[in-house]
DNA sequence: CTGAAAGCGCTAACAC
DNA sequence: GTGTTAGCGCTTTCAG
């Protein structure tokens, strides 16, 4: 491979010339601007990533610490991601954690080392030991579906979700609607029911316990197919007193409630109404109502301003939460929505804290 | 951050010898190596990969080119792509691909620039562009999902999987199976093809053209849930001479196929039985009888190959294909298969050509 | 505007 | 065994 040395002998300046020309830098006159161009391009050549980031002091490249467990989810996000990071050439990396508790260990060995410029760190909950180290190595960390008040955070509004499909169900004529929720050590979940709670409160109505099932499950917080079909169970076996509609709170565990209910041979919109939680990708095949989450535009926002935290580190951290949007399809009932669903904005709002 | 002149000044040593110490070098004498390492870990010192990564010429990072749209494929194979790849303190550098046509132009902007050590090409042709670049550069690139001969694959054997599910309708008594295929421009849809076709000529049963449903469909080669649905149909029009079973080239095919059949209120395993093809992630929700690919696996040895590719670059090409696994569950009626699916190792064979 | 020179942090010959 | 030195390819003063 050529070198700016090669280029710089075959185009008769000196090898400073030749880097600002590949810099950008506005002392160079056109015609040698243009003529170190033609060479460097004769030569094939191309800047080497590593000795520019020796140079410069910085990698160019950000890292993203993503749960392999929860593939639906990051894929899209991750698209976002790269969507942003492609307008600032700079690499992508990619480090999974393939379960929670390995997060601390792994990411000592792995993580840092590589000196990324900034990191992403996705849906779990932020290690003290990264914490730390990228306190002590000045690294920025933007936070994407979790959140600590010291970094910049990229977020779902849970409970306005919860809310806004509870709601759905009660403007839908339903008045015994009941939450099937996961593991309520997780933070979505509890605040999953809060909106679900609120939704029933303003409406007057009563909150009843049996209305509510969670699970104990540590297997993803409960966040699993299989808790969605036990508890969808549970319900079913309420006999008279069952709901007629039931949030779910993720589309995971609706296809396992989902399944419950085809096997007790219940029919779905009219025996009982479900809506799911996320707009995983499978959501549209199974003709789940649900929320969604606006995946890529999460991760085209977290790289933006991971990015623009790089240039200024010292503002306080930003917190970014979107609002899930109501997506009607067919398990609730309910008008269909129109088929062009995507891109649109909807964040609430972004708060400094 | 700690340079190895740090290090050095304070061990009361040279900043070789440091370096050889970091470098497990033999020739260091154990007093000094444990004082080095004392003072080293006392001042958090990490070796600047890209510091390294210029002296030694070589970056320790791999790139992946992945389809951003089968994200259930190469999400699992990443997996296994790491669990190798962290044995060997490599990064791994993403860039994902939205559309196939977009290849060749995004490609040439971004993916070698890196200058990784290596490239794992995944279910896509190979362009040109990429491989004239890998040429001239000699960076090794393994191939997975896809093939060519002049350099290393990992792939499926999509016409034994097709015919090992054939075979497993026949055996179960079905005399008129179907195949619900793709769009034959595609390879995998042919070889699929072939092999169901293989099985019956073997069965002594005629193969019946209106048997066989295909599309013509761009999208995606014809492998999404819409087609599967469009094409069940076709198969249930058929009326009396429709088929008892239904070979499907694709489980998210076998999704529309299975919505198709419910609306039709045809039973499953009963009216009409189903197998699919990869064991996605949700085929085991939806309780799908299919062939499963060795995601994680194939992944695994992906990476192990390019590594020793980096190592021995002027082997002849491997060419690797693993065989899919029946993992039998409700659509095909028949008994259910043991809990424990995971981890078998599947490779038919490895052969040099 | 442009050339020369001093690093960036580390590896690898090469002497001793 | 261990210190010294010359790069790796590029950026960035500093003169001119």
């Amino acid at each position: 491979m050529a070198t700016i040395y090669d280029i710089a002998r075959e185009a008769h300046v000196g090898i400073g010339t030749v880097s600002r020309v590949f810099n950008d830098h506005p002392s160079v006159s056109e015609v040698t601007r243009k003529r170190v161009l033609a060479v460097a391009s004769r030569l094939q050549y191309q800047p080497h990533p590593y000795a520019r980031g020796l140079a410069r002091k910085r990698t160019n490249a950000i890292l993203a610490i993503v749960p392999f467990f929860s593939t639906f989810f990051f894929v899209e996000v991750l698209r976002g991601v790269q969507a942003k990071l492609s307008e600032h050439q700079c690499d992508l990396v990619l480090h999974g954690v393939n379960h929670p508790d390995q997060i601390e260990s792994s990411l000592h060995k792995h993580a840092l080392r590589g000196r990324p410029d900034g990191v992403l760190f996705f849906s779990m909950n932020l290690p003290d030991g990264l914490m730390r180290e990228a306190k002590r190595l000045n690294t920025p960390v933007v936070l994407v579906d979790t959140a600590h008040e010291k970094f910049d955070s990229i977020t779902i509004d849970n409970e306005r979700g919860a809310y806004l499909a509870t709601r759905h169900l009660l403007t839908l004529g339903h008045r015994r609607v009941g939450l099937l929720s996961a593991n309520l050590e997780s933070a979505p979940a509890r605040e999953r029911l809060a909106g679900y709670q609120r939704a029933l409160r303003e409406a007057g109505i009563a909150i009843e316990q049996d209305l509510i099932k969670r699970t104990t499950s540590p297997v993803l917080d409960g966040f699993t197919q299989e808790t969605g079909y036990a508890l969808m169970r549970e319900f079913l076996a309420m006999e008279g007193s069952r709901p007629g509609a039931v949030v779910v709170s993720s589309d995971i565990q609706a296809m396992g409630a989902l399944e419950a209910l085809r096997e007790a041979d219940i029919a779905c919109p009219d025996g009982v109404a479900i809506i799911g939680f996320d707009d995983i990708v499978v959501a549209s095949h199974l003709g789940l109502t649900t929320m969604r989450q606006p995946m890529f535009q999460m991760g085209f926002l977290a790289a933006e301003r991971l990015l623009g935290r790089m240039e200024k580190r010292d503002l306080a951290p930003l917190h970014t939460t979107f609002t899930p949007e109501l997506v009607v399809r067919k398990t609730c009932g309910g008008a269909t929505r129109a088929r062009n669903e995507h891109a649109q904005l909807s964040v609430l709002s972004t708060a400094t804290k």
